[in-house]
DNA sequence: TCATGGTATATGTTTAAACATACTGAAAAT
DNA sequence: ATTTTCAGTATGTTTAAACATATACCATGA
């Protein structure tokens, strides 16, 4: 048997296998997308029962770091990537458990010319032609979101699509398009006129943006999607003494 | 053309173990902190290995639903929790990664009074005495955040203690506290006087807050956390025509 | 040409068994 | 009364092996 322990006396083998990989993973080969070795032959390189191997690489994909496919292989995920799929909702679930009912004020699907930011982030010409849907959302009283979503071409949106449905799930059956993992910005902005104009508060009103880049299982971008919160919208936080 | 079938029919073993395991977690008995049945007798009962429950079980405890402990046994997290441990340091991270360094204009620890809403959270008496650490934080330029937290006075938090190191170091080596989860509310707001002054903006400007209780790994609240970002402090966001 | 079908391949599933280790609590020693 | 020791318990680690299944690629036949 060998024994490669550098740092640690007696770490369990599938943490040090987990090290091990997360170096492979820095070589370039794999940044730039050659097929990872496969489990079978990481566990006889270092002596070690597959499930071993299997352990500490799940570990990686469940960071986000690694993505496999059944009868495939497995990939480096190609940028660093912030959140992960079950973190995807986050913000309608939690208002869905806070009790509020969710409705649709405006649903809007287009097909658009890709503006120039758009077309640098899906790295595609300017101008070509991407679906943007547009969703304002809110509870009974007010409006309390505006969402905008453009496709990547690639993944062959179409705007006559049923888009009332989650959209991962028409994503996963119509497109073949499973998203797993996004890169997130939030940031606090003031109102512009549109703005307060749709959400129903003034202009310079505080305003919570989220930017999302959404990237599917094999590492390639899906939707780049920017959402508008109206400050008082999300969040009953308890101000504490101040 | 190739239609859905019906998907519960030959689901793996170990997904079927997961959903019965959701269920049981609802139950009152779990949720109010009687220790769960071992893995040994939940593969007993269902007559299947114990290596097939314990994959179930993994998957929960990383959704951060139950939490185990060697020796002792597997117990429910009380709270619905909203973020996980390596979702911890995102922002401060994600200003690193932009290559912005950090520098602290300010840190100050001092014991105050619970004022009642903190008192309330913790669940404590009122004006009980905790610990309170402020931090005012940014870049070279301009400060970017203050930071507000509080202890629980069962942490053993003390102001004489290093506080300039990672917070979860340090309060896993000098007080035996393991954080693992947190649930937090993010939220924007209008500069109040008192922040606009800390933050050298406007007062009115707008501000992203993060409001955070720290839970650690028995799921007993460690820390409330206040943090206030300069909106324009964070994200670099594209804008995208508008 | 295009659809069909088969096969090699790589990951996914499941079992069983042995040993390691952290924690608890009670008994024994100080 | 306090500390030490020890055994029981529940989770953690690791191996090995067999079978399942999704995918890609190639060969065959309409």
């Amino acid at each position: 048997m060998k024994w490669r322990i550098d740092p640690d006396l007696t770490l369990p083998l599938h943490q040090q296998v987990e090290k091990i990989i997360r170096t492979l993973v820095e070589k370039p080969e794999y940044q730039s997308g050659l097929m990872f070795p496969k489990e079978v032959d990481i566990a006889n390189e270092l002596g070690i029962a597959r499930n071993t191997v299997r352990t500490a690489i799940a570990k990686l994909v469940q960071e986000g770091i690694l993505v496999r496919k059944k009868g495939v292989g497995t990939m480096v995920v190609r940028k660093k990537l912030l959140t992960r799929l079950d973190h995807w909702f986050s913000f309608t679930k939690e208002m869905e458990e806070k009790g509020r009912k969710i409705i649709n004020y405006r649903l809007e699907v287009k097909l658009v010319k890709a503006p120039p930011e758009l077309a640098e982030i899906f790295n595609i010409k300017p101008d070509t032609r991407v679906v943007e849907i547009t969703r304002l959302r809110g509870d009974e009283e007010k409006p309390l979101l505006l969402s905008i979503s453009w496709f990547h071409p690639r993944t062959k949106v179409q705007i006559e699509q049923d888009f009332t449905r989650p959209l991962y799930k028409v994503l996963e059956e119509e497109n073949n398009v499973y998203v797993t993992l996004s890169r997130e910005d939030i940031s606090a902005i003031a109102a512009t006129n549109d703005l307060a104009e749709n959400l129903q508060i003034k202009p310079g009103d505080p305003i919570l943006t989220r930017n999302r880049t959404v990237y599917s299982s094999d590492g390639q971008i899906v939707e780049y999607n920017q959402v508008f919160y109206r400050g008082d919208g999300i969040s009953y936080s308890v101000e504490i003494g101040r």
